[in-house]
DNA sequence: GCCAACGTTGGC
DNA sequence: GCCAACGTTGGC
């Protein structure tokens, strides 16, 4: 069974269309620089999971696509290029300290779900992203949340074969 | 731009 | 190992 999560990015950095343009094979998740991030990247995401793509800092924050993993954790190269924003020098090819996945483009939400939607809804109020002061950029995301979600939207679900 | 919340750093 | 200071995130 695939698990669900949620991935936040900033539009103007990495947007849903950014992703939308990316190749079939996909993109890879990369520059995230925090260490529980870092620990389910690594060790629980797993190619074939659900990604609700969320976007953050912006006008209208809020769900508004979905992705689905297709490469399981590997080292972030970005961590040792100098030139990278995300430059970390401690990386190195033994001990890379941060990892990312690949993550492909399923759809654009017929509709956004914003954090009101959420906040208003009883199976996703409850949701991590709506914590307050909750910066994990990689966050879990239940199975009946992810359905929900997908309902709200009016979405079907791409990572379900058998359904329309 | 404000500010609350959190993670990280570094002095001790 | 504590904890204050600092930087960052992110909604508003």
């Amino acid at each position: 069974m695939p698990r669900y999560w949620l991935m936040k990015s900033e539009p103007t950095c990495f947007s849903l269309d950014d992703l939308a343009r990316a190749p079939q094979g996909g993109a890879p998740w990369d520059g995230v620089r925090n260490f529980q991030a870092r620990n389910l990247l690594r060790d629980e995401i797993h190619a074939g999971d659900g990604v609700l793509f969320y976007h953050s800092s912006c006008a209208e924050p809020g769900i508004v696509g979905l992705a689905e993993v297709v490469r399981n954790g590997y080292p972030d190269h970005t961590a040792r290029d100098p030139r990278s924003d995300h430059y970390d020098p401690k990386a190195s090819p033994a001990n890379p300290i941060w990892y990312m996945v690949d993550v492909a483009f399923r759809r654009r939400l017929p509709r956004p779900v914003t954090r009101a939607e959420l906040a208003a809804h009883p199976l996703l109020a409850g949701m991590m992203v709506l914590r307050r002061g909750c910066r994990l950029s990689v966050q879990p995301v239940t199975a009946d949340e992810w359905r929900a979600v997908l309902a709200v939207a009016g979405c079907d679900d791409p990572l379900n074969a058998s359904e329309g």
